[in-house]
DNA sequence: TATATTTGACCAAAATTAGACAAGTACATA
DNA sequence: TATGTACTTGTCTAATTTTGGTCAAATATA
């Protein structure tokens, strides 16, 4: 059994898959804006990851769209350490720094 | 040629370096605070990575220890991802997530 | 008993968040 | 061409959070 290699791994932010869910239902920004009680300006933010969306509002999507919620809350978070890493020379490296900390954090408590 | 593992793969924090320059440089947190125009007991806490020490300071930092500045900015800012991902569940997918946007983002503009 | 370090409580100032709102685009189509 | 619908974007704001500490008291440690 040869292990297939993925080939296009998409870099999907929580922008992209929320649209993609919308869409996906046959949304209008204004219908899920309304569902979530915030205007569709702001939507359009969070969809083109221009604004960061609440963190309860998660929840709300997942009843909605039925999605895994660990799945949204990976890119949620993704999202938020993006935005303090993106425009630093060393991110790729501190990110990793910080990946073996929470290893070896992870490892202590286990 | 075999391939080593690396056993302990010392998973470092910016306050345990900065205490580690400190103390071979025979320094009392009085006196490296002094330099640094901080307080004792604020370096303290910087040493145990309950305070994040300001950016400039790295650079003061640099020039008294002569350390590479890119490890000290990196743990610097490992430390403040680490810190938004410390108590998440998905920390780790997250922080793969980050990984691959900041590559993809690299590649686009490389 | 000194000396060194840690910790908890507190604080002002600065930055970020979570939006609203209106104006601007894009695009289809009557 | 005009119009409508969907989406985007810039500017503004109040409220909340974070930053960057201080100081005194509590703990090591020698």
């Amino acid at each position: 059994m040869t292990k297939i290699r993925q080939v296009h791994k998409e870099a999907m932010t929580l922008g992209q898959k929320i649209r993609e869910l919308r869409e996906q239902a046959g949304l209008k920004q204004r219908e899920l804006a309304y569902q979530l009680g915030i205007g569709e300006g702001f939507l359009s933010k969070v969809e083109n990851d221009q604004k960061p969306l609440k963190r309860e509002d998660l929840t709300k999507l997942n009843e909605l769209f039925k999605t895994p919620i660990k799945e949204l809350e990976s890119l949620w978070l993704a999202n938020k350490v993006y935005s303090i890493v993106r425009d630093e020379e060393s991110a790729l490296s501190a990110l990793k720094v910080a990946e073996e900390q929470v290893k070896y954090k992870n490892l202590k408590n286990a």
